[in-house]
DNA sequence: GCGGATCAC
DNA sequence: TATGGTGATCCGC
């Protein structure tokens, strides 16, 4: 009775795989094949060392039910006997056979549609769709309100059909064969037997067939009369036959439609005994909601069909939660719902891919992006805004974890949501150093929704107007972990680089691990900056911020400065700025203030500027000031991003409108506008350019309009600070390519020297992980990993036939 | 609220 | 044979 870890399952599992190392050896392939061979062995024995993991919980947890079993004792059994039997007393009054339910089920729907669809019958003109599409077509008819579950099923509540149904006059119910398919496009002659009954008009009338009348059937009233014809109605329609249940409420039903499949329909007739008859020996396994594990733990018990389901409903109430033990109850008195409850509001929204094994930080913080963009997508479709995110991985070992993070303000765009996910994705990253994480799955949920009453309490924020078409990125302040913004970005927006972008990815080439690093985060960091500095090259990037970390990136020497210590900082950049990297090439403006030069290198908004930014923002986007309400961490990471930037004493700062985007954030990081790019430029200049400049016009525009470029030190004959800015990165970037061909070769191009340094470290990559061989362009989406995923599995094929 | 797990389709 | 993607729910913590 006790014996329930079963450890034969294991044997087993040993023995296939002994078995397929056996002929591996034996067929005597060369190496190349074998290790083809073991890979795939590997990759089965994973995935099966999981289920039999899996398994091996499920054991558990029968054990400690058995044991639990054991100690009840028979007052305890007879008391709660008692209590069941009062319950089922109450059930059984509020039991209702008054309605009559259909479920709608598509006989192989799959299969069907794809031998429909197969190049041979391609050319017939078939109606193909789901359920839904039935619904408008022809199940809205029966009842307005069915319920389509999935693409191939549908309930429905006929009752008031019925009713009205017995009034109708023949022809109401008369229904034609679809001749016009068969005689136009002449291939499809064979009739299949549409249901049992059809033979009389079918096969006795044969020459009568083109006559209309002939050429029909009337259904009768009866509840099976009128699933016959629902189901002649599909099948003329679609080609495809469905099977269908008949009950008093959907549990039934359902369990009803698969009696007689394929294309066959029952009916629990609305009668206690019929019910209690139907469920007899019927297996539970049949219940809807109850699966492979619930089906486990109670064959234990001794469970197998819904009367054995009856007979321990005692011992169950004692052995489950309330909400099971009552479940069971139901179904085992065949209870269930007899309404079609409308589809409740959506409570989650998520978006997940498989894919061969992704081991670099840098793809999975790139890939998590784009589940971020997709998901973005596709909730403002559905105007949905959600405040928990959730991160599911699946590592190659097929464990499965999900991480989640529930913030203040919901989110819903792309930047929002990997915002919340990368921190998440970042802290499994982390929890796995020096190793790196090895994941086949990736899936970002979102989920807490708002309601429409919250929604109304939303303000117009900066947010939404920028989504509007105008979009900016912003500065972060994060926590010091892995840094997803070193290699990942909005591919989109695509501006161009700025001097500091460049120079961060060309110093990571060189950088940054200290000696006693491991090997596995060594191979990360390459991988990252690698593949980084190609993207850099190539596009304006949000890199600037990755400055907020707090571990701080002096952003002249590029050395991680972990020190929070503001003075100190400052003094840091200030010895780099005076130092002889930069005075060679570039001519610091100076303000009566060292530390204000400073803070005019940093590629960030001047604190005291943050607010005049916003607020000639918030104007912009007619944002209702008044309904800016005062957030703690708002404030709190508004301060923290001062502290860092400025030397300024704190002053109490004013509830500003950041209020919305950095409630997105919470606690962790801090929204501010960064240099903007081409793309919004004209947004830029009713911003930003104004006579109290902000730092993310890298330099400051003079009063007197005659802009003087700091590194060629001559006069540019523009008013646009954007055409400044574009004109200071060039000269900007000579100076970078000076560097990077030490002050050898100053002709050389930027792109042969880079690619000369970035080919070396991809092709490592590529050794490493194959599967990564080609790069997903920024705008690919889904389709590349699906693509990527596929191209493995068509791989597995070719394997196997070598086998 | 989080995380693992189960279930349906 | 190996094992997808999306959404919901439950349970224990």
């Amino acid at each position: 009775m006790k014996k329930v870890g079963n450890s034969s399952c294991n044997d087993g599992a040993l023995l296939r795989m002994g078995l397929n190392d056996n002929k591996a050896g034996m067929q005597g392939l060369d190496k190349e094949k074998i290790n083809k061979i073991i890979m795939e062995a590997t990759k089965g024995s994973r995935f099966y060392e999981n289920e039999l993991k899996k398994d091996q919980q499920v054991n558990q947890r029968i054990e400690k039910m058995m044991q639990l079993k054991e100690k009840i004792t028979t007052q305890q059994l007879l008391k709660a006997q008692l209590q069941v039997d009062k319950l089922v007393i109450e059930l059984e009054q509020s039991r209702n056979l008054s309605s009559t339910i259909v479920h709608i089920d598509m006989d192989a729907f799959y299969a069907a549609v794809e031998m429909r669809d197969n190049p041979e019958l391609k050319e017939k003109p078939i109606a193909v769709g789901s359920m839904s599409m039935l619904v408008r077509e022809i199940l809205t008819e029966y009842d307005p309100n069915f319920m389509p579950m999935g693409l191939d099923e549908a309930y429905l509540n006929i009752t008031e059909h019925l009713e009205k149904r017995l009034n109708w006059p023949e022809d109401k119910r008369r229904f034609f064969f679809n001749t016009e398919r068969t005689t136009e496009k002449g291939g499809y002659s064979s009739s299949p037997v549409l249901f049992e009954d059809n033979t009389l008009l079918m096969d006795d009338h044969p020459e009568q067939r083109d006559q209309s009348v002939a050429n029909s059937v009337v259904f009768g009233t009866s509840a099976e009369e009128v699933v016959k014809e629902i189901r002649f109605r599909i099948e003329q329609k679609t080609q495809l036959t469905a099977s269908a249940g008949i009950a008093p409420n959907t549990m039934l039903a359902k369990m009803c439609s698969d009696r007689n499949k394929p294309n066959g329909q029952c009916r629990v007739a609305p009668e206690r005994q019929a019910v209690l008859d139907f469920l007899k020996d019927l297996p539970i396994r049949k219940v809807p909601g109850i699966g492979k594990v619930t089906e486990k733990m109670l064959k234990a018990l001794g469970i197998v069909t819904c009367s054995e389901l009856y007979q321990q409903r005692a011992l169950l109430s004692l052995l489950f939660s309330e909400a099971s033990w009552r479940n069971f109850l139901d179904i085992s008195l065949g209870l269930g719902s007899t309404h079609l409850e409308k589809d409740g509001e959506r409570k989650s929204m998520s978006t997940e891919r498989t894919f061969s094994e992704i081991n670099t930080a840098e793809d999975q913080y790139s890939l998590c992006r784009e589940l971020c963009r997709d998901l973005a997508q596709e909730l403002q479709k559905e105007g949905l805004k959600g405040k928990t995110v959730t991160l599911k991985l699946k590592n190659v070992n097929f464990e499965v974890k999900t991480r989640a993070s529930t913030v203040l303000s919901s989110v819903s765009t792309e930047e929002e949501i990997f915002a919340v996910a990368k921190d998440l994705l970042g802290t499994e990253i982390d929890s796995v150093a020096p190793h790196p994480l090895r994941i086949r799955l990736m899936g970002v949920r979102v989920s807490g929704f708002l309601s429409e009453e919250e929604k109304k309490y939303q303000q117009k924020s900066i947010t939404s107007f920028l989504k509007s078409g105008k979009e900016i990125s912003f500065l972060r302040l994060h926590a010091g972990k892995s840094n997803p913004e070193c290699f990942t970005k909005n591919s989109e927006a695509s501006p161009r680089g700025s001097f500091f972008d460049k120079k961060r990815a060309a110093r990571q080439l060189n950088s940054e691990n200290p000696p006693n690093e491991t090997v596995g985060k060594q191979l990360f960091h390459d991988k990252k900056s690698s593949a980084h500095f190609v993207e850099e090259t190539k596009k304006v990037t949000d890199l600037q911020n990755s400055n907020m970390c707090k571990i701080f990136t002096c952003p002249v020497c590029f050395e991680e400065q972990s020190s929070n210590n503001l003075e100190e900082l400052n003094r840091h950049i200030d010895e780099c700025l005076s130092g002889s990297l930069v005075k060679d090439t570039m001519e610091i403006p100076k303000n009566d203030n060292s530390r204000e030069s400073t803070l005019n290198f940093l590629p960030q908004i001047k604190s005291e500027n943050v607010d005049e930014c916003q607020n000639k923002v918030d104007q912009l986007a007619g944002t209702d000031q008044s309904a800016c309400t005062s957030d703690s961490c708002t404030s709190s990471s508004t301060e923290k991003f001062t502290q860092i930037i400025s030397d300024k004493p704190h002053r109490e700062r004013q509830p500003s409108n950041l209020s919305d985007i950095a409630r997105n954030v919470c606690m962790k990081q801090c929204l501010l506008p960064k240099r903007i790019s081409e793309d919004n430029e004209d947004l830029f200049e009713k911003t930003v350019h104004t006579e109290e400049t902000s730092s993310s016009c890298f330099f400051e525009a003079k009063g007197d309009s005659v802009l003087v470029c700091p590194v060629c030190n001559s006069e540019q004959k523009t008013n646009s600070l954007v055409s400044f800015n574009k004109h200071v990165d060039v000269c900007l970037n000579k100076g970078l390519i000076q560097e990077l061909t030490e002050k050898k070769d100053f002709p050389k191009t930027y792109n042969t020297e880079n690619s000369n340094r970035v080919g070396g470290l991809i092709r490592g990559q590529q050794c490493t992980n194959p599967s990564q061989g080609t790069k997903r362009s920024g705008l690919t989406t889904s389709q590349s990993v699906s693509k990527k995923a596929k191209s493995s599995n068509s791989k597995n094929t070719i394997d196997m036939f070598f086998k």
